[in-house]
DNA sequence: CATGGGATTGACT
DNA sequence: GTCAATCCCATGC
């Protein structure tokens, strides 16, 4: 069962935490999330950070909405929006633990270690098959669909660190990782 | 309308 | 460790 818009409607630090040990679902292909970031438009890193813009609109609204943007140029970038509606904030989903279809994400990512196949956050939503067409979609609905995991009450330990690969707000610890996971993104933290 | 900069990855030195 | 690929979109004229 997926989680309801109240479990996305809340402080967006919160969501990012609570999210690690939750499943991603795509096409009948599935992982175990084991990396975010937390973005939130108080802070310059993030998108929302310049107001409601036709990119930014999706992070302004409906909490439990998938936000996929272009990175690079080349990746499809996936998050969950997050807090009411109202305020731009959203949770980037960073690694995943492979689950289901492991040699369908493999067909699509090449012939790579198991613990490569989604520990990044380019290479997941190749792997699943995520694009930019899904902006604006339901994560209670589908196609992308975000239940919670079986791994019991409270999820994995959590360790935070500094995000990666942004130029502002560096200093934040809004980055939440399994600990001890082989499938989180490189630096370790 | 022109420009510049990324919430990255993989290949290469 | 360095670096190019590649395109959306925010910004400024």
């Amino acid at each position: 069962m997926s989680f309801g818009t109240e479990f996305y409607a809340r402080p967006v630090l919160e969501v990012a935490r609570d999210l690690i040990g939750c499943v991603v679902e795509h096409h009948g292909l599935a992982g175990t999330i084991v990396e975010t970031e937390a973005y939130h438009e108080s802070e310059p890193a993030c998108h929302a950070f310049v107001g409601v813009t036709p990119r930014t609109r999706t992070l302004f609204g409906e909490p439990g909405v998938a936000y996929v943007y272009r990175s690079y140029g080349i990746h499809a970038l996936l998050n969950a929006v997050c807090e009411p509606a109202g305020v731009g904030a959203a949770v980037l989903i960073r690694a995943l633990e492979p689950l289901v279809g492991i040699e369908e994400m493999r067909e699509r990512r090449g012939r790579v270690r198991v613990q490569d196949l989604c520990s990044g956050p380019g290479k997941l939503t190749q792997a699943l098959g995520v694009e930019l067409a899904e902006n604006g979609t339901s994560l209670i609905d589908g196609p992308v669909v975000i239940r919670r995991g079986d791994g019991g009450q409270g999820g994995p330990p959590v360790v935070e660190g500094t995000r990666i690969g942004i130029t502002k707000a560096v200093d934040l610890r809004w980055r939440f990782c399994a600990v001890g996971n082989s499938h989180v993104s490189r630096p370790r933290p």
